[in-house]
RNA sequence: GGCGACAUAGCCAAGUGGUAAGGCAGGGGUCUGCAAAACCCUUAUCCCCGGUUCGAAUCCGGGUGUCGCCUCCA
């Protein structure tokens, strides 16, 4: 069984195969470099990160290109009040934003084009447009003729005629239809602009999109993300755009939209001005745990923020972070003990198996993964933390072996990193030094002396200061352990 | 007004016609000097009304509500 996803186009579950055998182009809508980005942002990024990394998982090669929109008004206007020139501009939100996405463990695309790298294909693309009849010039600026392409509106589900009643606000008598849309836009000389057979001018909205997905990856790409908002009209644009010009069907074989964020049962969104930056967010929780939020409603439903649900999320990272340290520890420990009955285990493992990849493969569905993955969390704790662990068998040991390699699996697919896989000895982040170790070895041990004679104020004492100092002391049946705390 | 999506426990959220996953919170218990971590038990007939079916949270029709798009927007 294969992976199934579903495609706006067709408003179905379809059987995903990509155009090329073994290798999947991927081509997702970026963001508008204006302003810091929003927590809102992050959702494609992430769940994106995930597409990639399961199809990586599957076997495929892929090929991942998300673009920067830095010539928009919204930056030239930013620009024009600063005096900042909009390509710095265009460059500090970029950085923000890509800084954001290394936090939450998102793997770096395979390309970040600017809409300003690739003008001069920009001008070929409607120079061809134009040669096709698709498209005319008009005082410096250029539309496509809608009404030309005779799919138009397939994705969105609309038909031109129910079309033209809405739009009858005429802005632009330069039209021939008022459902004609601009490729290129005339420009004044003291704007940002650049040369071109129509004059000074800077590309319209729509077509930097058709001209990356060409240029880098093809003229039919096998899969297209971006918000729900953008399916009319960015996506219809694009569609109508790349497909006159190269004459090439279907420009992209499965269109994948996510839903919004909202905040308060409303979009986020510049615009409404109910924003939380995203840097900030990362700054006041741990990333993984926003990333498990962002994981925790499958892409095609709104997700809604607050505190609290972030709160819960982390909450729950937590328990799966714990989990993987405790296995860990058990797995360098010889002498640790875990149940003599590994049957729950063995049964964990099968479901998890079953069940996470089961969910990622119909529609890349994360929460139902994320669910096989707390599954499996609680068969490894009931089989070697819980009270009454007797044995350290061999057969015991090798099944939470394999469970721990699963779970290391799971959480690798939905990128999720445990901290102590980049604190274990060895690695460059290893927790202190050999004789800060053995410093905080001789103050655990004075506690345990201080507990044998129930001297608490003194145990308390030294787990309280050590707390502070980002060390947990746990007192189990087989001795005292030292976790490291946020 | 037109187009589209969604509606599942206190909150969040899976569910591909076969008899309701998972997380957080709450309650009860085990372990324990206390704490922490962990484990076990416990909390729903799926917005409403009809229909199809042996069987529907899942399919169809009609309501109601929420959100998105039709203007920049992940």
């Amino acid at each position: 069984m294969g992976i199934v996803v579903y495609n706006t186009l067709s408003r179905q579950y379809e059987e995903f195969e990509p155009i090329e055998e073994g290798h999947v182009k991927i081509y997702v809508c970026g963001i508008t470099p204006y302003d810091s980005s929003h927590i809102g942002h992050a959702r494609p990024g992430v769940f994106w990160d995930v597409v990639r990394r399961y199809l990586l998982y599957k076997g495929y090669k892929v090929t991942f290109v998300t673009n920067f929109t830095d010539i928009e008004d919204k930056i030239i206007k930013r620009s024009q009040e600063t005096g900042i020139p909009f390509m710095e501009i265009a460059e500090k939100y970029s950085r923000e934003y890509i800084d954001a996405m290394d936090k939450l463990g998102v793997k770096r695309a395979d390309a970040y084009p600017r809409a300003s790298e690739v003008i001069p294909e920009i001008i070929e693309m409607v120079e061809g447009l134009i040669e096709k009849g698709y498209a005319y010039e008009s005082s410096g600026d250029v539309y496509f003729r809608t009404e030309r392409f005779q799919d138009y509106g397939a994705l969105s589900g609309k038909n031109l005629d129910e079309l033209m009643p809405g739009a009858r606000v005429q802005v632009s008598g330069l039209k021939e239809s008022s459902l004609d849309f601009a490729l290129w836009k005339a420009a004044d000389k003291d704007e940002p602009g650049w040369e071109s057979p129509w004059g000074w001018g800077r590309p319209g909205w729509h077509i930097e999109c058709s001209v990356m997905v060409l240029k880098f990856l093809g003229p039919s790409i096998d899969m297209h993300g971006g918000g729900t908002e953008l399916i009319f009209p960015h996506h219809e644009n694009e569609i109508a755009q790349s497909e006159a010009f190269t004459g090439v069907k279907p420009y992209v074989k499965y269109w994948i939209h996510h839903e919004m964020l909202n905040l308060s049962g409303e979009k986020m969104s510049k615009s409404i001005g109910n924003v939380l930056s995203l840097t900030h967010i990362l700054e006041t929780h741990d990333p993984m745990a926003v990333r498990l939020y962002l994981l925790s409603a499958h892409r095609r439903k709104i997700l809604e923020y607050s505190e609290e649900l972030l709160q819960s999320a982390e909450k729950g990272w937590n328990r799966i972070e714990t989990c993987v340290e405790n296995a860990t520890k058990f797995l360098l420990d010889p002498d640790a003990q875990g149940l003599s009955d590994p049957t729950m285990l063995i049964e964990g493992i099968g479901k998890c198996e079953k069940e996470f990849f089961q969910a990622m493969d119909y529609d890349f569905n994360t929460p139902g993964a994320i669910a096989a993955v707390f599954d499996l969390v609680t068969a490894i704790n009931s089989h070697i933390v819980t009270t009454g662990a007797t044995t350290s068998d061999e057969f015991g040991r090798q099944k939470v072996g394999e469970a721990y390699a699963l779970l290391i699996q799971c959480l690798g697919i939905l990128g999720l990193t445990p901290r102590i896989l980049s604190t274990l000895p060895g690695t460059r982040e290893a927790q202190g030094d050999d004789v800060s170790q053995d410093l905080l070895k001789i103050l655990v041990d004075m506690r345990d002396a201080a507990r044998k004679a129930k001297d608490f104020e003194t145990a308390d004492y030294i787990r309280e200061r050590l707390s502070h100092l980002g060390f947990v002391l746990e007192d189990t049946s087989s001795g005292t352990k030292v976790r490291i705390g946020k």
